[in-house]
DNA sequence: CAGTGGTCTAGACCACGCT
DNA sequence: GCGTGGTCTAGACCACTGG
């Protein structure tokens, strides 16, 4: 809790931080350039743009070149999610981890997997549906495309061992990810596989990564909602990391 | 596309990147000092320190002093989430914005909203409800409490043109932040309010803010699942932010 | 075209925490 | 203790883009 413990850096991005979140600095408001605030603050520009940067990075300010840095219309927080392999997820939670493929079958994608992975309308693609359970109890249903033109080794796989993520992530690099949350309302076959009644709220995590542009894989990651959650801690200042 | 025009860490991050996806560096394995790096790329430390550190926040390696830099366990995606205020958010679709506020009342806490202010479990707060429309469609439901310790102007406040998000984030700073995602199935309130049927799935979002250590205010903001889709995009290599 | 942010260098000192 | 990462400086050049 030493003041001089902390970095420079932090110390200035927390003094803006402060000045935005008091209303002294509005949205759109213009701050000061780089240059000023390093003789401001008595220090090079360089911790000055590292300060400043962050807070872009966070959503807090918006940066252009020769227009300058301006306060970002307020309230837009963000903030970093996790995504952790099942296994992991499970493991932390003191249950050992199984898992099991249901289906595993060339066919063509339609639908949202069709629109995710950009496929010709008719090229067909690698379809696996796989559960994964904590201590025997059912924790998440998974489906999952693979595009076999950016995969082809994933044709004659198998997947006794090692569940189909895990085997993505060794044998595919991805340069894009996307990832999307939402809920849903448990069908027959999913409430069923699942250990639910149907209609439950399930906790949906979509993936979609690419290769240069080209789709790698789509998965829907579904979770009984009772007992999932997903957690986001953002420390805004006066903080490491 | 210019290779040239990518700037010198981008490269050291994404040519680590790639080992790390194609098992040349396997989890747990040690990766070069920075001085090392820097000699190899023929590059400052301080650009091989962002590289890497850049890296480290986003979940990849993890960095101890003197232990040195290691791959962290496999698949341990991290992504950044932002969560928007409600206004913008309807906006954005193109909708007009327009809230109502249901109750606002003082009252001592209960069940997850008590733990999640942490007060003296006699101690009263401000309960807050109300709903928020996108086109006169309900959009969102919101349940908050407020600690009137620490933002006792809250009890007198009027949120009769201000929604209470707004008004908070323009009255009371805060030094932490935490965010639950979750799902839910809407009870015979919920549903009503936001002219769903009973059970429809729910996609909700928790926040908790805290100053110092002081709970600001613990907020349930509900959404029907079937609008609703939070996105994260995350480009691990080749591209700029 | 000129001002702003973006990147980079070649040093330096310090703090932390393995060994 | 000592090696590692964490931060910082005082410069520099460049790229972008708004005026």
């Amino acid at each position: 809790m030493n003041a001089s413990a902390e970095p420079a850096y932090l110390k200035i991005k927390n003094e803006l931080l402060n000045r935005i979140r008091q209303g002294e600095l509005r949205p759109g408001d213009k701050i000061d350039h780089e240059e000023v605030m390093a003789k401001q603050f008595s220090c090079a520009r360089a911790t000055v743009h590292r300060a400043i940067r962050e807070l872009a990075e966070e959503g807090f300010v918006e940066r252009k070149r020769r227009a300058g840095t301006r306060v970002a219309s307020a309230g837009t927080r963000s903030t970093r999610v996790t995504i952790p392999l099942v296994r992991q997820e499970i493991e932390a939670r003191g249950a050992s981890y199984r898992f099991k493929m249901l289906e595993q079958i060339k066919a063509v994608p339609t639908g949202m997997a069709s629109a995710a992975l950009g496929l010709d309308p008719k090229a067909s693609a690698l379809f696996l549906k796989s559960i994964h359970f904590a201590d025997d109890t059912p924790f998440q249903l998974e489906e999952r495309w693979i595009n076999l033109d950016m995969v082809p080794q994933a044709a004659d796989a198998s997947f006794e061992t090692i569940n189909p993520n895990e085997w993505l992530v060794q044998t595919s690099p991805y340069s894009e990810a996307e990832h999307f949350f939402s809920a849903e309302n448990a069908d027959k076959e999913q409430s069923d596989l699942l250990g639910l009644n149907t209609g439950d709220a399930l906790f949906v995590i979509e993936r979609r990564t690419h290769l240069n542009g080209n789709a790698i894989t789509y998965a829907r990651l579904m979770h009984p909602g009772a007992n999932y959650r997903m957690a986001a801690k953002n420390f805004s200042f006066s903080t490491k990391n």
